[in-house]
DNA sequence: AGCAGATCGTTGCGCGCGCAACAAATCGTT
DNA sequence: AACGATTTGTTGCGCGCGCAACGATCTGCT
């Protein structure tokens, strides 16, 4: 039996080898996919997460905090990214009416364009990438598990403070 | 039903849904991870990476391409992690004496003991992390439909070239 | 009303990574 | 043996991100 100390017994952990298959899974698709959108369009990956949750948005519209929180990233991230979008006119900011600290982004038609001529290449790319390695139901499968772990750290995990 | 130019009509997608998943259960974990192995411990996640790999293998060594491929980054971004590894002791590099182009990088002891003391505690959060959002058996499913997910990208994905 | 504490978004700063270019070494073909 | 083509690892460079600090605004309590 191996000693407590033995760093051989955790390395074969169940654990270790799923967050290393998230970490692989999540590096491999990112990089395939941000070659591809590069390449047909010249737009980074996370511009589509932007321009797809403000268009599933009411009124296209979301506050800086909200967006930062959904992209999974700081607001001083967010806001480069933000500052970036608005540059090239996909995006823009407004004030918010309730709150006069509060910022909205907004995305503007130019933006609504580029999301529509950039969302069928990207999900003809997922298409390929994950339809090709799993079928509808495991798709759902593996998107519902994720979800769970997600929902789970956000809960337990610490807070950023 | 909608026009094939409708924005909405790709958004919903579920292959959109499972890699906004893949991201965010990736980012909530690694953020979380990273949070407690740096006030435990002061070191980060990549470097528990690199140790776990080179742990696992013969004579805990391995050639820096090899590395950089299973670590899923470039040879240049692990050139200057093993750089900074390398300043810290947990690790050394050593000629290939089958090859004097490569280089291997090697576990030192105080590398082994960095691991000895990091892992227990870095599983522990794992256990937390995910044991509490998942069964054994719906961990080695999320494992299992991970691999595939990364193995067929690697296959379909175009070449880094 | 007034004041302490929390929240929102921006900024300066440093860090880690990928890309392109490079020298050294190996492989393949003639 | 000799040449070009490929591979290996390192470097200069720029970019995107998170952290800490900041001013502005909102909230709650007295």
């Amino acid at each position: 039996m191996a000693l407590p100390t033995d760093p051989a017994e955790h390395l074969d952990d169940p654990r270790i080898e799923a967050y290393g298959m998230l970490i692989e899974a999540h590096n491999e698709l990112h990089n395939a996919l941000q070659r591809n959108l590069d390449a047909q369009a010249g737009v980074p990956v996370s511009w589509l997460g932007v321009l797809i949750r403000l268009a599933r948005s009411p009124d296209s519209r979301l506050r800086m905090t909200v967006l930062a929180r959904d992209m999974t990233m700081s607001t001083s991230g967010l806001t480069r990214l933000i500052d970036r979008m608005e540059a090239e006119g996909v995006v823009r900011r407004e004030a918010c009416p309730e709150d006069r600290r509060g910022l909205l982004a907004v995305l503007t038609e130019q933006g609504r364009s580029l999301l529509a001529s950039t969302a069928p290449c990207h999900v003809a790319d997922l298409e390929q990438l994950l339809g090709g390695a799993l079928d509808e139901t495991e798709l759902d499968q593996l998107t519902a598990l994720l979800r769970r772990v997600r929902d789970h750290v956000r809960e337990v995990g610490p807070p950023p403070g």
